[in-house]
DNA sequence: GGGCCGTGATACCGCACGGGTATTTATCGG
DNA sequence: CCGATAAATACCCGTGCGGTATCACGGCCC
């Protein structure tokens, strides 16, 4: 199986259409649908269920689209590695990735401690949004990730864990519930006027539901500053809060426990200082 | 990246020789040395460095050996899951794989208990030797697996611990050391003319030494009795000795657990089922 | 030191296959 | 029943992969 039927299969198995399929990869459609054919014909399995009018998954296509995307983030992964391995390249950088917003403390203490190393690299800090540190980790955009279980999962990782945290409800300033010693997830949910928002899936498409559609922390705060919203966050997300902002304890939300992961595998020096600083400060 | 320039060159990295890799993949060596080419100058960077009498790798190009390995691998696993799971493959089956010779009572009793459960499907068992079980949770010619930590790696695997023990040695009967309550690892490593056996490496090449040369538990336990070697196994490989055979208990060697392992984001009720089997024995 | 062997690179050729355009076919909606 | 939509089919062209023949160069042996 050639990375180029992989690309194509998952595409039309994204799209679910062959003519938007098509144009995304930049070819016509005719040379799409007989890849995918021939794709098909030589796995001697059906992936797509074809009416004349809608595409659909079989359950051996789902399998592929798992598959596939995982197969082709390996080889990106190994292009990507290869490129930054040569000599052109320059000297040996890490790209730390992390949710944006979360873990500044942490995040600050480490960048320092680790520069302060004698064989430390230079560091580049890549922030995205909620569910995307995985797949950078995995097709070698990045070296090493801080996440936040359970929220992100750290399968097909390597792990250290730095530590837990409780978790709070951010509230606009002033809210009746401010007051409160702490909170039960039970009466966030219930708040009258003040939904959880909805973040983006894997595909960048939201899911249904009453809240408003955020797309990263600053969003997130301004919308609760606005009174729109509210959300449940880790503490530390709570600690250097605007005036407009709030924080109150909820015990009985999940423990969060934030983790520094790498791919398995990785023979370099630099992500080995990394997380044995990380998991001595 | 296509996955026909990784396999050429993971061929040419693994055999260090143009001719020799082309036989391999079955092409004449001229196109093998363009593609080569074309790939270097594709990624903008040196894999080889050819001297007219030999080939070596550079930074990059080992970077690329690991990292294309792995990409390969999840391309097979790709290609084997999907025809695994079309519907002409029958009802879905389970592949377990572990070391010949190990676990043999854990292993009856868990497929037993697993049998025994509502939805339980298949299972084909795979005896491989040291090593390659990883190889084959890669790759996807295995579901899950029993592995023995610190033997076996399990990085970018999902695992779960199913129990400990200790390790002893295996001599011929009627060794002078076969009275001793215990021995250490010490004594082991200086029998007069019973060395630890080579164990072939991931490259099927062994490493130098004195030991006798070994590819599987049969052959080493018959060379044990034949008196040329003697080996420290898990308690679990000493239980059922033949007459010519003896063990005796090494407690200063290290504890060994035993994991079941699966390749992560696995979505297989199958695999769910039989690890939590495994977990609850 | 000269010839030879081993080995990777180069030159050149043919064909398979990937991609494009034009057209057909089938199905759904009105 | 017709038109719109979307996938499949027909056909053509050019790229690029693989093969054979050959070259260039380094080491080795006598």
């Amino acid at each position: 199986m050639e990375t180029r039927e992989l690309r194509y299969f998952v595409a039309v198995a994204e799209e679910l259409h062959f003519g938007r399929a098509a144009e995304r990869l930049g070819i016509a459609q005719p040379p799409l649908s007989r890849a995918i054919q021939q794709l098909e014909r030589r796995l001697g399995v059906t992936l797509l269920e074809r009416t004349r009018r809608s595409v659909t998954l079989t359950e051996a296509g789902s399998v592929l689209l798992r598959e596939g995307r995982a197969a082709l983030d390996a080889v990106d992964a190994a292009d990507r590695r290869t490129r930054r391995a040569a000599p052109a390249a320059g000297p040996p950088k890490l790209v730390l990735v992390t949710k944006a917003g979360a873990e500044s403390e942490r995040l600050a203490k480490l960048l320092d401690a680790y520069a302060a190393e004698p064989d430390a690299a230079e560091v580049d800090v890549l922030l995205c949004g909620p569910g995307e540190q995985e797949r950078l980790l995995r097709d070698g955009r990045a070296d090493v990730g801080l996440l936040h279980r359970p929220f992100d999962s750290t399968a097909g990782f390597d792990v250290e864990e730095l530590g837990t945290q409780g978790q709070v409800v951010i509230l606009p300033a002033g809210h009746p519930l401010t007051t409160r010693p702490h909170v039960t997830t039970a009466e966030v949910a219930a708040l009258p006027g003040l939904p959880l928002p909805r973040w983006p899936g894997p595909d960048g498409r939201y899911p249904d539901g009453p809240g408003p559609k955020v797309r990263d922390n600053t969003q997130l705060l301004q919308l609760i500053a606005l009174g729109r919203a509210c959300s449940i966050l880790p503490e530390s997300a709570g600690t250097y809060l605007a005036d407009d902002l709030a924080a109150v304890p909820v015990p009985d939300a999940p423990q969060v426990t934030t983790v520094i992961a790498w791919p398995p595998h990785t023979h370099s020096r630099a992500v080995a200082t990394l997380v044995r600083t990380a998991t001595r400060l």
